[in-house]
DNA sequence: ATGGGATATCGTTCTTTGCCGGCG
DNA sequence: CCGCCGGCTTTGAACGATATCCCA
């Protein structure tokens, strides 16, 4: 058999709404009307087998039959063809004859010969298309639509907005004289440093300031909010417990109640400038790390060299007792501690609604440590920190000793506890790797809060020094940058908090700008909403560190991949420029790239066309070559244009690029003698105020023309830019040029015409209302008559008015002889009546003796008790 | 694990100067 | 008769950005 293809692009039900398995043929981008085919194929990438049953004219009873097509067939163009098969059941051949020229036809086979004849005898049977779908082509691409990344962009400021503000209250309970105070008054005086020895403060004398904080303060997941910051910090500062942005914060009450210039530094935990879509698609394989998000991370921290206990319970009791030890059993302790973890993992699951079996497996290990050991399945990232997290809960909950002296003692502690639970050596091998910076930040959780603290005194040679006093860090922050990336906070918004303001210091922990500026919004709008609370932070701190930024963000070191040149600020490879642009001079070559000569992106020359160029203005100088030629995209020329255009030039296949260093002030013919210089269609194109020919104004007032003409001046159409619609591009126009002199003059009479034709349009207006008025009063009579002369007779039947039975009216109104009317009149009127706005709470009455006639007129007149007449015209 | 190249796909940019019939 | 206005199968091809895959 043969099954019918549609023409390509008249079947509009094809290319709107393809089945699962519809394809864009080809693959070629080129032919027409693929777009929206691919656009709706990309949906869903691969193909499932098409099952199409047709029903054969002549049959009633049904037999299936297997049609096989082979190839790569556009099944959406199948599938309405037989659609349209079975519309037209009714005549099969005449269909076959009606629009067979108009379609493709596409040979099939048919498996059996028996099947043939039972197609023959008419029944039905199926067309099922082989092509399985490859396990390549299962996975599924989606990509983000226009909308979901601006949506998700306006999250991201209003975000940022959200965290700058939440950024400000924290500065400013920095600055509560009570908390100050009440820190202060905590503060042992051997943790100080010599102020008298050492008038300018290092960063190492913080030292000791820093372990005291560090060792004092237990860092939670998350506290109780008791109403403001100030209350939670109270809180905080009372128990030596909080949430490490209020320990953080405490820690720059400190600094600024012993009288250094301190800031709060925050990297901000923005929500993306683009869309997840990982997260969007597979929430099930993200899971594992929403749980270990849930976790709590901070807490881990402390407990790496402190007492912090992930039970608020036992973490007060030790409160009491800072400097005993406890002598719970260890086994308790951790037992304790794995229940309440796996607790907490089940209540994290049953959050996020997640039921899949390698959950159910991660929740089992995690409560029944045996089963733990199941390292045939490959592990993801993700799973590893987690487990790692997991790992160093327990530690931390284990822990007994105080200080890092009793390390060893936590070692052997949790040995015991490894040995005992064997799934967890792998765990521990890795929790024993030499441990830098940014391991130690990997484990507990990103670096997302600290302090910042000016050591050196002047502001011109002092400096600022990172302060992590949750981490027990000093002067690292060249360690934030690897931390953060590794715990999946990536840097991109440092911020500052000082006297109420906010500075973006990012460049200060940032050693590869190009890595985090595409995750960063306009820069622009960043800078025009930090520009405010930059001033209040520089009255504040009245720092110079603007210097060291800049001299940051110019001082990046070479980036070691190439695709780090792409739209790199400072830096440009020849391979990466786009089409329009070239390296101009060419030098200097500040070093290579896997053998590239790297350049400064200030070589880096935009060319334009000279047609671009004289948009903006300017004319390319005579004598200059082209710096670049570049392929022209082929144009579409309709045929008119091919035959009326014969200038070569315009027909070129390439297309002759200029820089700005060819170009010269745009020079354009003057105006002479009152005459504007058009161009050969008698306009002018004014693609810009700079393409205005000297002496000539661009006037962009409605009907300015007319005024003009009527008065003789000269002027030519300013042709604006162009439109497309309906397949064609139309000039767009918008007012005159004309000759400067003439401006004033023009635009008096365009003033005194307006003023005419508003005058004009006024008396227009106001006799369209005086007409309107009149018709309106009018119909209000004939509507109070024609009510008078039908509620009179109802009245007889009491007061409610005319009655809405039409059977009824009918017999009342023909008891009235004399007044003849149309059927049609009276349900127009019975209509009119029933009206509520007609509604009235008198209802007038016409008794008969009070009525009187015309003979001459036919009018006649019913007068109500109440005073109120009414005349009516009997026909 | 990471970088680079190839490929696919989607969104954006560039292109760049009618015709005809109805109606007031 | 003249001028205005609105409706015409809806531009569509190239390019840039970005995601993904595969391989070294």
């Amino acid at each position: 058999m043969r099954t019918r293809r549609s023409q390509r692009g008249r079947d509009a039900d094809a290319a709107e709404t393809p089945p699962p398995g519809a394809r864009s043929g080809g693959g070629d981008a080129a032919s027409g009307g693929t777009r929206r085919r691919r656009a709706s194929s990309s949906a869903v990438k691969g193909k499932s087998p098409a099952k199409v049953e047709m029903e054969s004219a002549l049959g009633d009873k049904g037999k299936n039959v297997k049609v096989h097509t082979e190839g790569d067939d556009d099944a959406g163009m199948t599938r309405c063809s037989s659609e349209k098969n079975s519309l037209d059941k009714e005549d099969p051949e005449a269909i076959r004859g009606c629009d067979a020229a108009d379609m493709d036809w596409e040979e099939g086979h048919i498996l059996a010969e028996e099947h043939k004849e039972s197609y023959e005898l008419g029944e039905t049977f199926t067309v099922e298309f082989t092509d399985v779908p490859s396990s390549t082509e299962k996975k599924t691409v989606r990509r983000l639509t226009a909308e979901e990344k601006e949506l998700a962009e306006l999250v991201h400021r209003v975000h940022l907005l959200c965290l700058l503000a939440r950024g400000r209250v924290i500065d400013k309970a920095c600055n509560d004289p009570l908390i100050q105070a009440s820190i202060l008054s905590v503060l042992p005086q051997h943790v100080l440093w010599n102020s008298v020895e050492t008038p300018i403060l290092k960063a190492n004398e913080l030292r000791s300031l820093v372990s005291w904080f560090h060792r004092t303060f237990c860092v939670t997941p998350h506290s109780d909010d008791r109403g403001s910051f100030e209350s939670n910090l109270a809180f905080a500062l009372q128990n030596h417990v909080g949430t490490a942005e209020e320990v953080c914060a405490l820690s720059v009450a400190l600094f600024r109640a012993l009288n250094l210039t301190a800031r709060f530094v925050t990297n901000m935990d923005v929500a993306g400038l683009k869309p997840d879509t990982k997260s969007m698609e597979t929430s099930n394989q993200d899971a594992p790390r929403l749980c270990t998000k849930a976790l709590p991370s901070s807490s881990f921290v402390a407990g790496h060299n402190e007492h912090n206990n992930l039970s608020p319970v036992v973490s007060q009791s030790q409160d009491n007792t800072e400097d005993s030890i406890d002598t719970t059993p260890k086994k308790h302790k951790v037992q304790g501690c794995k229940k309440s973890l796996s607790k907490k993992l089940s209540k994290c699951k049953a959050d996020h609604g997640i039921s899949c079996a390698s959950q159910s497996k991660d929740s089992s290990s995690s409560s029944q440590y045996p089963s733990t050991s199941n390292a045939e399945v490959p592990k993801r990232k993700g799973d590893w920190e987690f487990e790692l997290q997991l790992e160093m809960a327990l530690l931390a909950s284990a822990a007994e000793v105080q200080d890092n002296e009793l390390a060893t003692h936590l070692n052997l502690s949790t040995d015991s506890i490894l040995n005992s639970t064997p799934p967890f050596k792998k765990l521990n091998k890795s929790a024993e790797a030499p441990c830098n910076s940014s391991t130690v930040w990997s484990r507990s959780g990103a670096p997302l809060f600290w302090a910042e603290v000016f050591c050196g005194g002047q502001a011109s040679s002092g400096k600022w020094v990172h302060v992590d006093v949750v981490n027990d860090i000093i002067d690292g922050e060249q360690k934030i940058e690897a931390a953060s990336a590794v715990c999946r906070k990536p840097l991109r918004y440092v911020v500052a908090f000082a006297g109420n303001g906010a500075k973006d210091v990012t460049r200060r922990y940032c050693l590869q700008w190009h890595r985090i500026v595409q995750g960063r919004v306009n820069p622009e709008w960043w800078k025009n909403v930090l520009a405010p609370l930059e001033r209040l932070e520089l009255a504040a701190t009245n720092d110079t560190e603007d210097m060291e930024l800049q001299t940051r963000a110019l001082t990046e070191p070479l980036p070691t991949s190439q695709q780090a040149y792409k739209d790199h600020h400072l830096y440009a490879l020849e391979k990466w420029l786009h089409k329009n642009q070239v390296l101009h001079p060419k030098g200097p070559v500040l070093g290579f790239c896997k053998g590239h000569p790297v350049y400064p992106r200030s070589c880096v020359q935009t060319l334009q066309s000279r047609h671009g160029w004289l948009r903006e203005g300017l004319q390319v100088r005579e004598n200059e070559l082209p710096a670049k030629i570049v392929t022209r995209p082929k144009r579409t020329f309709n045929s008119q244009s091919l035959q009326s255009n014969s200038n070569e030039d315009e027909l070129k296949p390439t297309l002759e690029l200029y820089g700005k260093w060819q170009l010269e002030p745009l020079q354009l013919p003057h105006a002479v003698n009152g005459i504007v210089p058009k161009n050969d269609r008698g306009q002018v194109d004014v693609w810009s105020e700079k393409c205005l020919p000297p002496g000539t104004v661009h006037l962009r007032l409605p009907r300015l023309f007319q005024v003009a003409k009527r008065l003789g001046i000269d002027y030519a159409p300013a042709m604006v830019g162009f439109d497309y619609r309906s397949g064609r591009c139309h000039p767009v126009f918008d007012g005159i040029v004309v000759c400067s002199e003439f401006k004033n003059i023009i635009l008096e009479a365009y003033a005194e015409e307006e003023e005419q034709r508003q005058a004009e349009e006024r008396k227009q207006q106001e006799a369209q209302a005086l007409i309107r008025w009149y018709q309106l009063l009018c119909s209000v009579v004939t509507r109070q008559r024609l009510k008078d002369s039908y509620k009179a007779p109802s009245s007889d039947h009491g007061p409610s008015g005319p009655s809405k039975d039409s059977s009824q009216q009918k017999s009342t109104n023909d008891t009235r002889s004399s007044e003849t009317k149309t059927r049609a009149s009276r349900l127009q009127e019975d209509r009119l009546l029933d009206s509520p706005f007609l509604a009235h709470e008198h209802e007038h009455e016409f008794p008969e003796e009070d009525q009187s006639f015309d003979e001459e007129t036919f009018v006649r007149t019913k007068r109500c008790p109440c005073g109120f007449s009414i005349q009516v015209e009997e026909l």
